[in-house]
DNA sequence: GTGAAAGCGCTAACAC
DNA sequence: GTGTTAGCGCTTTCAC
C-alpha cells in the first residue's frame, strides 16, 4: 500500500493509568499506588504493574495529578528582574537547591527590572497555582497581592522586603555590611569617600549604613560624592569619572553593587587612576583583582527563601518573617591604603 | 464571640468557573468564553462577566485548562548543568526572552553536571508534560529519550548535540572560534601556544579548531600543551601554573571557556608572568581588562533553540535540524603580542 | 449567542 | 490487598 497523497501523521499515544492496568489485568487504582509507591500491594502485583509500566513506557501525567490533589502544583515561582546579573543567578541556583531537596521545581519568569511587568507576569505564575510566589519586588507596591496571601499562597520577597503587604522576605544586611566597609576606609586613613549606587531598595540600605559610618566617626557628609543615579555599569563608569573630575577628589569609593564594580573598575583603568575601592556583593574576579568587596552568600538568600515559603506553608496564621543573610568584608587590598599600584587594574 | 478553642483556620476558598457563573446569572461555558476572550459572546454579557470575575477576584485555573487541552502544558523545560555558569545563565535569558514573545514560560532544572542525575531530572520535567525539552546534555547517551521524541515532544539539545538521538541543536561555531583564535596568535608571532580546557564538547571541539589552525601553519602540535584536564577555575589555575614551570614554556594560551579563563587570569596574576591569553567565551570584565576573546551572542542560543522547539512543534516529521551560532574574534589586546605589561593582570 | 453534558488523567473516599 | 465511584476545573462537542 503506497502513499494516498493524504497521509495522516498518526502519533502513538502516551499510555495512561487505565493502559497500564489493563496491561497488567488490574484496576486503575491498583497502578496508581504503585506509581506512587504507596502500600497496600502485594509483591506480585506490583511487579506485575511495573513491568507493564515500562513496557508501554508510563510516565505519570503531574498535570492531572496536581489538579486531582486540590489544584496547586509542586512548584515555587521565582520572579526576578534580571538572570543574567550573577547575583540573582546564584540566588536562583540557591532557590533550585532548596526546592530539589523537597521534590519540587522552579519556574522561573523574568520582569526585565521594569515596575509595569511585575503584576503581569506574577498573576501568570499564579495561574499556574505555584505553591509558593518567590518575589524580587520591582513595582512600588504589592498590595494587589494582598487576595492571594489571603488564599494561602505563600509570598516571599527576596532582597526587597514587599510594600504595602505582609509577605515575608529575605534581605541582606545591607546597613551593616555597608557601614563595615567605610568604616574599614575610614581605618585606612580614608576621608574623603563616595558612594556610587542607585535608588533600589539595596542601595538606599547600604547609602544609609555608608552615611552612618561617615557620621559616627565624625566625617562630615560631602553631597556630590552621594552619587545614587548609577543603575548600570556604563552609568557608574561615567559617574566615576565625573567624580574624579572635579576638583577635590575621593580617595576612595564604594560601589552600592555588583554592577556598579565592574563600572568603577572599568572607569579607573581608563583614567589610571588610582582610588580605594570596596564593592557591595563578590564577583567572580574579584579574588584575582584584589578587589575588597562586602560578600554575602546569595545562594543562602534562595534557599533561606524556600524555606520560609514552607514553613508558611505549615503556618499562614502567624506574623510576616523577615530573614537577614549577613554581609562581611573581604578584604583583599583594594580597601586598604594606599591602593597598590599596577597590580589592580 | 470569643476563640472556642479550637478554632479551625477558614480560608477563603478559590474562585471558579461555576462560582463566576452563579454570580454573573450564565453558564459556565460562557464563562469560559469571557475568559480566553472567544467570541460569540454579547458585549453586555461579557461585562457582567467580567465584573463578576474581578468581584470574586477570579484566575483562572492553568493547570485543568492544560490538562484539558490534550495534557500538554505552555511551558518549556530548560535543562541545564549550572545556573552560576554566566554563559549559561545567558543562554536562560535568551530562552525565557523567546519564550515570552509565545507567551510561553520556562522551567528550569539543574543536573549540576553530573551525568546520573540527567535521566531524573529530565523525567520529572517530561511529567509536567512540557511543550518541549531543552537541553544542555551531560550525559554520555540521549537514547532513552527516543520515546518521548516518538510521542512528539519537541527535544532539542543547547550547546552539545545529543548522542544517540535524532534531536535538533544549537551549538557555537566551536572550531572555527579557536582556528581563528589561534591564527591571531600566530599572525602576532606565538608559535608555543597551549591549550586549556576539559574533555566536553565544546572544548573537544575548540581543541580540535586549535589543532588545525596550527597545522594549517605548519607549527608542530606539542602534546604536553594540548591541556584537557581542566575542568574549573582551579584546574585552569594549576595547569597554568604547571605549564610555566617547564623548562619550555608556552608565549600564549588558548582557554578552553570562560571557568578556564578566569583561572588562567589567576594564575598569571599571582606568577607575574606575561602570557599572552585569548579566552573563549566573552565575560563581564573581559574589556576592562583588555583581554581578547572569542565571543558569541549566549542569548541567541537560547532564542534559536527557542525557534526550533516551535518549529519541531509544527512539522515532527523532518530531519534533525542543527543551528550554528557565530563565534567572532574580539580584540582587545591580551592576545596581541607582546602582551602588554602590568596594565593587565 | 448561549447552555448541558462529557471527559482530560489522575487520586480521595469508600467499598469489599 | 484490591476495585468502584466520584470529581479536581476546565474546555470540547453538540444542541438549541
Amino acid at each position: 500500500m503506497v502513499g494516498d497523497g493524504t497521509t495522516t501523521r498518526l502519533l502513538p499515544s502516551r499510555a495512561r493509568l487505565l493502559d497500564v492496568a489493563r496491561l497488567a489485568g488490574v484496576s486503575v487504582k491498583t497502578v496508581s499506588r504503585v506509581v506512587t509507591g504507596h502500600q497496600n500491594v502485594s509483591k506480585h502485583t506490583r511487579e506485575r504493574v511495573t513491568q507493564a509500566a515500562q513496557q508501554l513506557r508510563f510516565r505519570p501525567n503531574h498535570l492531572a495529578r496536581d489538579l486531582r490533589q486540590g489544584g496547586v502544583s509542586r512548584t515555587m515561582a521565582f520572579v526576578i528582574g534580571d538572570l543574567t546579573n550573577p547575583f540573582y543567578a546564584q540566588v536562583a541556583a540557591g532557590v533550585e537547591q532548596g526546592l530539589a531537596d523537597e521534590g519540587l521545581t522552579m519556574v522561573i519568569a523574568v520582569t526585565h527590572d521594569d515596575p509595569a511587568q511585575e503584576a503581569r507576569v506574577v498573576s501568570t505564575m499564579l495561574e499556574r497555582r505555584v505553591h509558593s510566589l518567590l518575589l524580587v519586588p520591582i513595582a512600588a507596591d504589592q498590595s494587589y497581592l494582598a487576595g492571594e496571601l489571603q488564599l494561602g499562597t505563600p509570598i516571599i520577597c527576596l532582597d526587597r522586603p514587599a510594600q504595602n503587604l505582609a509577605a515575608d522576605s529575605v534581605v541582606i544586611a545591607n546597613r551593616a555590611g555597608a557601614t563595615d566597609a567605610v568604616r574599614s576606609l575610614l581605618a585606612h586613613g580614608h576621608r574623603r569617600i563616595a558612594f556610587i549606587g542607585s535608588t533600589v531598595y539595596t542601595n538606599d540600605e547600604r547609602l544609609a549604613g555608608y552615611r552612618q559610618a561617615l557620621f559616627d566617626f565624625g566625617v562630615a557628609a560631602v553631597t556630590e560624592w552621594e552619587r545614587t543615579d548609577a543603575v548600570t555599569a556604563a552609568d557608574a563608569d561615567r559617574a566615576t569619572r565625573e567624580l574624579l573630575a572635579a576638583p577635590v577628589t575621593p580617595t576612595a569609593i564604594l560601589a552600592g553593587d555588583n554592577r556598579i564594580s565592574t563600572g568603577v573598575l572599568r572607569a579607573l583603568r581608563d583614567t589610571q587612576r588610582e582610588v580605594a575601592l570596596i564593592g557591595f556583593d563578590d564577583f567572580d574576579l574579584a579574588e584575582t583583582l584584589s578587589i575588597t568587596v562586602v560578600s554575602h552568600d546569595a545562594g543562602q538568600m534562595g534557599r533561606e527563601a524556600v524555606r520560609l515559603a514552607l514553613a508558611r506553608h505549615e503556618d499562614l496564621s502567624g506574623p510576616p518573617m523577615q530573614s537577614v543573610i549577613p554581609a562581611r568584608l573581604t578584604l583583599r587590598g583594594s580597601g586598604e591604603t594606599p591602593p597598590p599600584r599596577s597590580r589592580l587594574y
